[in-house]
DNA sequence: GTCTATATGTTGATAGAC
DNA sequence: GTCTATCAACATATAGAC
């Protein structure tokens, strides 16, 4: 008796809810082969169910890529976003980012490489994702983000104790140092020659390494 | 009488040699649409060729991706690891890897973002990507390439001149602060709300931004 | 809601004329 | 070397039984 095609099915809450099952599975093999590689079939059987069940609930695979999509995009950013435009001083905002990025791409640390990947092969995905961290509608207005942490950084250069940065390439330094090592992991793991193990624990020590360089690289 | 499926034919040096203008239309294509989201027809069309010739030159989908991948790992890191494995001072590696990695990229900005997809998606790539950076047969033995670069750091450690920090950490922000823009910049565009214009201008500045960033960040 | 069977369209690849 | 015509395989999507 639920509809699918809704917004949101009520997803009657059972143990196996298929709806679910689905999106799930969409989800680990859209992630592992990218939109253009990810195969219905595969998607199915990770699922343990019929292929035309795939478009019972979404209809197309295009609705199905932008479903996983979405979620995928609501999970890498938003937090952060929210959390460089508040009011908490710069060092609790580095400390925090740090923190928050690294816990939440240890438990996913495939996200990055599936989300640029996208963006690379489908620049129409830009606007969806710009609404997912910012948490507005598609094609809304964006709005100025940054217009705070321009504040502070201008009040700490004043202060003299802080060397003068554009809030560009703050926010730049701080989300390359933290996500890269995710997007590239393959790359550095086999540069690196590190196991599965290796990388944990590179990443583990990697907490507080950031937070050092990024705090010494903006004294004046 | 050239011979096709070679290592590489003599390429009659005729103005628009076929193989090359494949080659050519190839690489845009595998880079804009991925290895899975490129078409052998797109490609033919591109090159102004039939699609046919495709085949007759590089026999299978799977083998022009090849050349495009190695063809594009060459060009994306091999210089910078060099560089790193190299006797020039530490304050030498990192002003010249910065203007090596922007320059370069500045020229082929989408190379990132094509091979960290085509890595994701696709990890038996990895070791072709590894011999190409390293100039090395796919699958030989890895070098240890940091060596020099621990030597160095220890030694301006003892020197009091710098604060201790793993080689492999080393690289890492180091690249992540030069790649990361261009691999995420889609995304970046829309965050910051830039047009091309203004990407070019803030890839310009932060040449200076990144080399006193990392060089202020090791500081004791 | 879930399945089997099938339609419809693409895609990579080959055969063979020129 | 380059083309046209065509194949076989596969992928998405739908129809319809249960």
């Amino acid at each position: 008796m639920t509809k699918p095609h809704d917004q949101h099915a009520p997803a009657a809450a059972r143990d196996g809810d298929t709806e679910q099952r689905i999106l799930d599975a969409a989800h680990e093999v859209f992630v592992r082969r990218g939109s253009a590689g990810a195969r219905m079939k595969e998607i199915a059987e990770t699922a343990g169910v019929n292929q035309a069940l795939l478009h019972y609930y979404f209809r197309s695979k295009a609705r199905l890529a932008d479903a996983v999509f979405r979620h995928a995009a609501r999970q890498l950013m938003p937090r952060v976003i929210a959390l460089l435009a508040s009011e908490a001083t710069l060092e609790e905002k580095i400390e925090e980012v740090v923190h928050l990025e690294l816990e939440q791409l240890s438990r996913a640390p495939y996200l990055p490489g599936y989300i640029l990947s996208e963006l690379s092969h489908n620049p129409d995905r830009v606007p969806q994702l710009i609404a997912a961290m910012l948490g507005i509608e598609p094609d809304g207005f964006v709005p100025q983000v940054f217009s705070t942490l321009k504040r502070q950084i201008d009040a700490r250069v004043r202060a003299g104790t802080m060397r003068r940065i554009a809030p560009e390439q703050f926010v730049i330094n701080l989300l390359a140092l933290c996500i890269f090592p995710f997007a590239a992991k393959p790359m550095l793991m086999a540069l690196l020659r590190l196991d599965q193990d290796g990388f944990e624990h590179l990443i583990a020590r990697r907490k507080r390494e950031i937070t050092t360089f990024f705090l010494n690289g903006l004294r004046p």
